[in-house]
DNA sequence: ATCGTCATGTAACGTGTTACATGATTGT
DNA sequence: ACAATCATGTAACACGTTACATGACGAT
């Protein structure tokens, strides 16, 4: 039996969550959408089958072998109850104020997920506080602020543009997506997630 | 006797590396540095002393204990020739193909450092590499296209389109910052670095 | 027959996180 | 007198990386 314990997951663990609430998937299988996915999540065989072990021995997700097919048994893991409830919350905890650049990736990739998860109303509430988030961020808090340059050198004018043009470009995604969201909404008129979640390929 | 043997440093090596070529620094001011800087090495103290000592211990950087003020002791840390080395060595690596979105953050913190010690001329060359880097990106290798979604949703477009929109704005940097510092280059007529490394404040 | 891919693991290792501990100095 | 900040550490712990190992299956 499972313990029910439930505890904060790695970014990894969230992450592998998501996908097998995409579908159903063997551990090689998560290995190569990640490989392939050349994001800053790597996952090597040396991590994802150890967090699926961990995963499974808490109740979070299950898996059984495969016998189906004819080829060879292959492990399947699945998601279980109280992982949609982990990943759900995940999905919904807004961005932080000073960590929307640095979290750009990742939220990238609960915006995947959350396609699967949540309702467009759930999304939209999501994109509202990214979008405060982003009008919030105080750009005095950056390293180069904090490093007290004297004068303004052309670098240190380059990275203040940077961010400077990175948040706009931030402001006018989420800004497009709550037109086109809303947009969707109003047509299909959906209050559940906006895709069922497919069958294993 | 520090050992000779150069090594891959970690990140947060290569990042305390920058920070004291730009002053000599006590541990406590590097942790203060990172901790305000929000960014997503967060530098505690139980990862900056061990850091520390790795580093010293390899002859790459150096300290002694500063009793020239009235004030308590502190031991205050400087890079030694070897860490200029294995530093200049790590900016003037290209950013490479499909990491450019990953590793924006880390190419701007390389971006900083490298005002203290890469020439204009060096400096520009990164960009150019840059610049090809975005060029040549294939977006085809992104997460989203892996998981083979059917229809294009309203969600997956708009994940390309981040994509796009970043990539963009990513363009539109790189060309500004190799104009403004051809320009700088032409008025000065600079062979080295920009600036000179600023005493400690 | 062999090569590449599918598929699942494990062991050693290093490093970052969390939490704790200590004490001096400065400001109010 | 007290709190906040300066300043330096350490210990336990968990995680991810790297490297290795095994073997089945399908294609040529």
């Amino acid at each position: 039996m499972a313990s029910e314990r439930t505890r904060d997951l790695t970014t990894l663990e969230y992450i592998i969550l998501g996908l097998l609430s995409i579908a159903p998937q063997t551990g090689y299988g998560i290995i190569s959408v990640m490989e392939r996915a050349a994001s800053r999540w790597s996952g090597s065989p040396g991590a994802i089958y150890p967090a699926l072990k961990r995963l499974e021995s808490q109740g979070i997700i299950s898996s059984d072998v495969d016998a189906s097919s004819d080829a060879r048994p292959r492990r399947l893991y699945r998601v279980l109850p109280p992982g949609e409830r982990l990943l759900d919350e995940w999905l919904r905890l807004p961005v932080i104020r000073g960590a929307i650049l640095d979290e750009r990736d990742l939220s990238l990739l609960k915006f995947t997920f959350a396609e699967h998860r949540l309702t467009v109303d759930e999304v939209l509430a999501w994109l509202d506080a990214y979008e405060k988030a982003v009008d919030s961020y105080d750009v005095t808090q950056r390293i180069w602020y904090d490093m007290r340059m004297l004068a303004q050198s052309v670098h240190q004018q380059l990275l203040i543009e940077a961010t400077m043009m990175e948040l706009n470009t931030l402001r006018a995604w989420v800004q497009m997506a709550q037109r086109r969201l809303r947009a969707e909404r109003d047509r299909i008129g959906a209050a559940r997630p906006a895709r069922a979640a497919m069958p294993i390929a």
